[in-house]
DNA sequence: CCTTTCATGTAACCTGTTACATGATTGG
DNA sequence: CCAATCATGTAACAGGTTACATGAAAGG
C-alpha cells in the first residue's frame, strides 16, 4: 500500500495540515511510518495533483501560514475504491523471533535474562497502548458503526501485544519448569 | 536490525551458499525480506569482508561453481553479542486495520466482503503455517533446547494469526449481531 | 535562557524491490 | 519443447529515514 491513503483516509475525516497529519502519523500505533517531513509534504504534493484533495492556505498574524487540505469528491472516490481493495496479510516483523532463534549460544541465564528484557518491553508496550485506549481522542466517530470500527482496531492492536505477553510468559515458565 | 545478522545466524547453523540463504529466506515466513539476490549477494560479499565469514568455491562439473560461506570465530562472537542486545518490538503493519479505519463509507453489505476477504486469507495463511508445522525441514535442532526454541517460534507465529482470526471472526459476528 | 511548539520544506542517504543477464541441466 | 532448478551477479528504481534549514512565539 502507498502512505498516500493512509493520507487520504485521514483527510477524509476532517481537513487537515501536513503539520496535524504528521503528528497523527507519529504518534499512532496503527500507522507503520514515522511521519517524517519529506514523505508527507511529498504525498500531499502528489495527491493534490492527483485532483484528490484541495489545498487552502491560511495566513496567520504571528504563526507560519497553514496550508490546509480538504479531500475532493475524486478523492473520496478513490479511498472508497482502495479500502475494498483486496487485503494484504498483516507483516510480521518480529527480529526477537530471530534473535532467540540462534539463542541457544548462550547459557540459561543468559538466554532468561533476554527473554525477560523482551517481556518487560512488551508488558510496557501493552500498558501504554491500554492507556491510550482510555482517551479516546484521536478517533473519528460520526457514526455509532464508525466508534465501533475505531473500537475494534484499538482491541485489535491489543490483544496483538496481549498475545505476544502471554507467548513470550508461556516461553519462560517453560524453560524453567524442563530445566533445559 | 540488518539481515547481516540473520544470514550470519543461518551460517551458525551450517556452512550454506547465497543461493542456499536465498532460498531459506524467501520461503520461510520467520524473515521479512523477500530474498532477493541483490541484497543477499551484497551482505554476503559486506560480512565476508568484514571478517566474519570465510569463503569457499566449490567447482562442480556440469553446474555452475558454489561459493559456500562457512561462520568464522569473529562471526559467531558478532551473533552472539547482537542475539544478546536489546531486542525490539515487534513491528506491526496491518494494512487490513487502515483500511477497516475509513470502512464506515462503505453498506453493510460491502463491509461484509471486504471483512470476509480477509478472514478468509488470514485463515488460509494460518493453515499454511500449521501445515509447515508438521514436517520441521528446515529447522536445526543441534540440542533439546535448541529444539524447543524453534518449535516456540513456530508456535509464536501460529499463535499471530490465530489472534488475528479469532479477532476477526467476532468483528463478523458482531457486526451482524448489532446489525450496525 | 533554553526547550518545545508551530509550520513548511529539502538533501543525502540507506534499504529493499523488481527486473535483467548468463547459461547448463533436469523433468514433465 | 518449455518450465523449473541450479548458481551467480548487476542496474534501475521505489520507499523510507535522518538530518538540515528557517524563524517566530510560548512556556517552564
Amino acid at each position: 500500500m502507498s502512505i498516500q491513503y493512509a493520507i487520504l483516509g485521514l483527510l477524509s475525516w476532517k481537513p487537515l495540515s501536513g503539520y496535524d497529519i504528521k503528528k497523527i502519523i507519529s504518534e499512532s500505533d496503527l500507522y507503520p511510518w514515522s511521519g517524517n517531513n519529506n514523505q508527507i509534504y511529498r504525498s500531499l504534493v502528489e495527491i493534490h495533483a492527483e485532483g484528490l484533495v484541495s489545498q487552502e492556505v491560511l495566513l496567520q498574524e504571528t504563526l507560519p501560514a497553514r496550508k490546509v487540505y480538504t479531500i475532493t469528491q475524486k478523492g473520496l472516490t478513490a479511498l472508497r475504491a482502495w479500502v475494498q481493495s483486496t487485503p494484504e496479510l498483516p507483516e510480521l516483523h518480529n527480529t526477537f523471533l530471530i534473535q532467540l532463534a540462534w539463542a541457544d549460544q548462550l547459557s540459561g541465564a543468559e538466554m532468561d535474562a533476554m527473554i525477560s528484557k523482551y517481556a518487560e518491553e512488551v508488558d510496557i508496550q501493552l500498558r501504554m497502548l491500554l492507556e491510550k485506549g482510555q482517551r479516546p481522542s484521536n478517533t473519528p466517530a460520526r457514526t455509532r458503526r464508525e466508534a465501533f470500527l475505531w473500537e475494534k482496531i484499538s482491541q485489535n492492536l491489543v490483544s496483538t501485544y496481549q498475545n505476544e505477553l502471554d507467548w513470550v510468559r508461556k516461553l519462560q515458565t517453560e524453560l524453567k519448569e524442563k530445566g533445559h
